[in-house]
DNA sequence: GGTTATTTGTTCGTATGTATC
DNA sequence: CGATACATACGAACAAATAAC
């Protein structure tokens, strides 16, 4: 019968108390122990809902003060966490667009940074480049982009937008394709970004094109 | 320096506990009892901590079992979440640099179309900047500049960003900003791209300095 | 400025439901 | 069945921060 789990139970408890009394952002919650007493509860399990809910940004509580419900205009997590889920054609484009968003920023940034954009790695794809026989990745080639742009968190999001946008960098490298990701690579060993941005957005966008077609 | 809030210190010692372990999704993580002992706190807190990451649906709990990391497979924004929830300095950095990198990417999208860059909205914007009583609000800007862009993706991983970059628009313009506002407004209407996108860039890099000076 | 009441932060002991062996 | 390990839950107690007087 009873949920297994009454922290849950105050939380949606929590909801409906502040619908029902029409808090607004900023004003106070009852107490810890009002909340206690009045929903028959232990403290504890009060405290297991209120910092569930303080984590996810939703309310604030201050020491010696009281809990508020947080001053947030738009806080569409549940919503963000719905219609990520719900993929249309309007979806699938900006996934997208967002990726090649994040690569050619992660280009900018190497291009940036002169430590990085003159090492000694490109050499190493120049040579990978060469070997015929393996086949080089266009996959690997743009992750390790990715990777090269220190920005841990824009990585997370390319692995994952990358994962839902159809893959367009499956495959190896074909040899007209070869010639443009050396130009590309040249590009950025001389930091001009935006020449580099411009020769990989061609390229990515062709490997686009390409896919739509095959598909349909 | 981190005296209340000792929940959030677990979550943190967490975090660190499942990289060094290498605890795998569906991997069962050490009991409340065992973690209160070896992180030296009560249990409770160490249950308000379970409790925020399980409402998170990073942890799953099943009584009389234990509690297990959670399978993730199908929900990529528990990915995105828990990267920059679970937050170290360096994280922090990335979530900002990555939250910009949108609004520029959003900046020049608008740039790019015609029907948007020209669209008569700015003149909105200029009478909103002109009434002095209410004070226009810095973060209404920006959001209005994502929506614009037509990316809700983009939009939606923004929203999310900014409400964990420290708010750097929190607040109303001032009368020196209000000019570079209608700069950057100008430059977007004559669709100067690279123009707008700079002055916006130094707008909103200012905007972060006098924040983490004032944080400090 | 000092005192007192209120509120959150944290710990601990205890009891109970549940799964595994 | 019993024994054990674990999560769930409660409530008392004290600490620390804040507000009101």
């Amino acid at each position: 019968m009873n949920q297994s789990k009454r922290y849950l139970d105050i939380v949606r408890d929590l909801r409906d108390m502040i619908r029902q009394d029409n808090i607004r952002p900023g004003d106070r919650i009852p107490s810890e122990r009002e909340l206690a007493e009045t929903l028959q509860v232990g403290r504890s399990t009060i405290r297991e809902a209120l910092r569930s809910l303080e984590l996810l940004g939703l309310i604030e509580t201050r020491r010696g003060e009281g809990t508020f419900l947080a001053d947030h205009r738009n806080n569409m997590l549940v919503e963000v966490l719905s219609t990520f889920i719900l993929q249309d054609n309007q979806s699938q484009k900006d996934v997208r667009e967002t990726r090649q968003m994040h690569e050619l920023a992660a280009i900018q940034a190497i291009c940036a940074d002169r430590t990085i954009s003159q090492m000694g790695i490109w050499d190493g794809f120049r040579m990978r480049l060469s070997e015929e026989e393996n086949g080089f990745q266009r996959e690997d080639f743009v992750r390790e982009l990715m990777v090269l742009s220190g920005n841990r968190l824009s990585l997370k999001i390319w692995v994952l937008l990358h994962k839902y946008s159809g893959n367009p960098y499956n495959g190896t490298v074909s040899k007209a394709e070869k010639e443009r990701l050396l130009n590309i690579l040249a590009a950025i060993e001389q930091q001009e970004t935006d020449k580099a941005a411009q020769e990989f957005k061609t390229w990515s966008d062709g490997l686009l094109k390409e896919r739509l077609r095959n598909d349909s």
